[in-house]
DNA sequence: CGGCGTTTTGAGAGAGCTCAACATCGGTGG
DNA sequence: CCACCGATGTTGAGCTCTCTCAAAACGCCG
């Protein structure tokens, strides 16, 4: 009954364009009953690049990145994680993690042991098949953000970002934290952010409204 | 006895340091005998992004590069495969190629359809915790790829991809193409690049001959 | 009201990009 | 053997754009 109503939720969501595959979609109980809450508090570290990789984590509430430190100091961006999304998934095949985890907002962080995910891939070929699958995703989505990366025009890097993350109606962009948490996550100086967006708006390309992005012509 | 020399031959690029998962290691006979051989002149396209994924691609000599066309028109490189690598792997589980593969060179590779991979992951598991093991390590080498993409300064970017590709003596980076293939992989034009590295060069960081570069100091 | 973090705007400097000219090298054909 | 040609390699000069440092307005919360 459950799976019913699973898929169900996966079918509207994949109607709608929004599905994203769950953790819960495709872990066994077994491995469920094994995982572990955790709460992090606003800049909590989850781990360190270089420590052991004991596991993956999933986010049930917040927000948390996944970053680098570069030989300057700075800190580096890679993703963040919100609510449904997996972290360290690739380190279930390492032995240390290979980027810093830290909470952007409070978050509540769900812990799935190195072991039993092995094992559960072990005896279920669907469950591996289903991790299999997100990995594949993850790589398009790592290729899209290098991409991204290399624009060093910001307003088209803004207008990249915008385009990748428009709402189901093409032209409604949902900002998920604060400007300067999003110019952290495309790469951008917090003032050239401010700058570009005041600019596009000026010209006419968008409309702000406190957490929203409305962009005036449909991509 | 094939098997013996083969994982004879892993064990000993494994002591060296320079072990690369090729796709004989893993991939079942059926799926070997299946595989189809092209060849590609130099800027020859082999698939384009959009375009139906059929399956999975290995280089068997020769180089092929990974784009994306961006929004001017200009070619932005996601990554440069030689023998040894995979193409397109991600594109298994997905209907279209997400980006484009134009050859670097002549070049040389190997076709696996995407049906025969798919079936011999159903057969054997080892076979799919093979490939699974390889997508995860291709995400930490996107995420790399990413912090590598995020620093603005030729100089910073140019060590970090110098730091990355040295050989076992830690000081010795070989070249695979021209200096202009170069830079469009790590994302800076041509003249930026020469200008570099003629700087390093001056500076005394860097010495260079032909296709080799050599750090001054062990990093 | 005071304090702290975000949002904004200003001014200046540095650095990569662009356009341009030229050198170099390998291959081709007369 | 040499001239020619295309592509790579190299250097120069100017421009644009982001970064950096600064300062101030704004909003939220105790």
């Amino acid at each position: 009954m459950i799976g019913d109503i699973l898929s169900n939720q996966s079918y509207v969501l994949g109607l709608l364009g929004i599905f994203q595959m769950t953790v819960e979609d495709w872990l066994p109980v077994k491995v469920r009953r094994a995982a572990i809450d955790r709460e992090l508090k606003t800049n909590e570290t989850l781990f360190r690049l270089g420590s052991k990789a004991v596991g993956m984590y999933e986010v049930i509430s917040g927000r948390v990145r996944l970053c680098r430190v570069d030989s300057t100091g700075r800190e580096i961006v890679l993703h963040v994680a919100g609510p449904g999304e997996t972290l360290a998934e690739a380190s279930l095949y390492s032995a240390e993690y290979h980027c810093d985890a830290v909470a952007n907002t409070d978050a509540t962080v769900r812990f799935f042991p190195k072991r039993e995910l092995l094992a559960a891939f072990e005896m279920n070929p669907k469950t591996a098949q289903a991790f299999t699958k997100m990995l594949a995703h993850q790589v398009m989505r790592l290729r899209t953000s290098i991409e991204q990366r290399n624009i060093r025009s910001a307003r088209e890097r803004v207008r990249h970002f915008l385009a990748l993350n428009v709402g189901p109606d093409s032209r409604t962009v949902r900002l998920r934290g604060t400007l300067k948490d999003l110019a952290a996550e495309i790469g951008l100086t917090h003032e050239a952010l401010y700058r570009t967006l005041a600019a596009l708006e000026v010209s006419g390309e968008i409309r702000r409204k406190d957490g929203i992005i409305v962009l005036s012509k449909r991509i």
